[in-house]
DNA sequence: TTGAATTAAACAAACGTTTAATTAAAATAT
DNA sequence: ATATTTTAATTAAACGTTTGTTTAATTCAA
């Protein structure tokens, strides 16, 4: 079983997922789109749900370790680690819409115990690498006092918010619908300042300082 | 064809399309749940995709008439309108978890065009008096200079964020599972109260400031 | 007695998965 | 190197359910 074409099933199988849902998404539409014989999803997965299963790790893999090294970074204040956490969630959410739309939809409807799980405990990982920038923040009294937990919530869902419906998204940011490049970078950029604006203002950082 | 009947089913079928997804919900789901004959729901709706509908306009017509009076208002500021959208939104939301649930599952994945349009033409009608609440405080100088639409999606964002799971939300937020009720009253008060201090400093409120 | 409400049964289509047969590739023996 | 055996990959067809919707008969209320 060659790693390239389970890689190849399992990105059609995103692109579907995020597009119609992983329910509105039947096994013959996966297999049609990738090219390959109904029966080779069983072969290689499983199943349908296992499917999602593989396409999760797969893709959920890379994080963690990005936000380790950043905790890890002594050379690095505290605001400039937000900063650099702003441009990391941004950059990779933008760069996989789909797979993060999939995540979403999970996150709200999963029937499936083992996806549910699968999901929880990835959010909860990422979730106790930010919560240490903050705290520490907090401690070394750069930041003002600010409910943690709620402001974790407020990037993760400001990101999402225009990541989620694109047709949504161009109509209230008035950028053209024509290309979806454009509209992946224009939107990463108004994020990221957004943002770093916000957080600041919030964080109580005062212009200039480190 | 009484209308108790009518919005029973709905109701019914609410809670289920929030729990398992429009997709993974069966009629058959529906009319057993509601207590009614399966062929009950294609005789009052006309179909499946149809109940969604008339659950999406039912619930959708109550928010408009609220953002346009806060509007109208002559005696508030713009950070006293501020704080009120606020309020409205988190209670708003709060109290209808399972209907904002569909929204977003259907703003994630609605295959069908007429539902598509439903919940953009919703959306883009709040978002346009929100606009206003925003753009008129900037043109008084109270607030700082901000990018509007994306500070728009911090606010949606945010409240969505923990609403939309619990599991997720009892997890990070440290609060006990066991209780619907005090999830929610928790919730908000966390909610209202980080918006407002977010908001406040993003905006360059000053303390005392009307 | 007329029209609406309700029912059980049936409909064809689509679903995820499995089967059994066939082809391709790899491993082993000659 | 060639032939033979063994394993893996691929296929078309079928499996039994479940799906949304409709039908035709029956009950209920006006």
């Amino acid at each position: 079983m060659s790693t390239d074409k389970r890689e190849h099933i399992l990105t059609e199988a995103e692109k579907l997922f995020a597009e119609k849902g992983f329910d509105g998404t039947s096994v013959r539409d996966i297999a049609h789109n990738a090219g390959v014989n109904l029966a080779m999803i069983s072969y290689y997965f499983g199943s349908k749900e296992k499917l999602l299963e593989s396409l999760i790790e797969l893709r959920a893999g890379y994080t963690i370790g990005i936000l380790e090294e950043l905790n890890k970074d002594q050379t690095l204040s505290p605001w400039d680690k937000i900063e650099r956490l702003v441009e990391y969630y941004v950059n990779k959410i933008i760069t996989n819409i789909p797979f993060h739309n999939i995540m979403h939809q999970q996150a709200l409807n999963a029937r499936s115990v083992e996806i549910k799980d699968l999901i929880m405990s990835i959010k909860l990982r990422n979730v106790e690498q930010v919560r240490k920038i903050f705290t520490d923040g907090l401690q070394k009294g750069v930041f003002r006092q600010v409910d943690i937990e709620m402001t974790m919530g407020s990037i993760m869902g400001t990101i999402s918010q225009y990541t989620i419906s694109r047709d949504f998204g161009c109509r209230v940011l008035h950028i053209e619908q024509t290309n979806e490049e454009t509209y992946r970078a224009e939107l990463a950029i108004r994020l990221k300042a957004h943002l770093k604006q916000l957080l600041k203002a919030h964080l109580g950082i005062k212009d200039g300082e480190k």
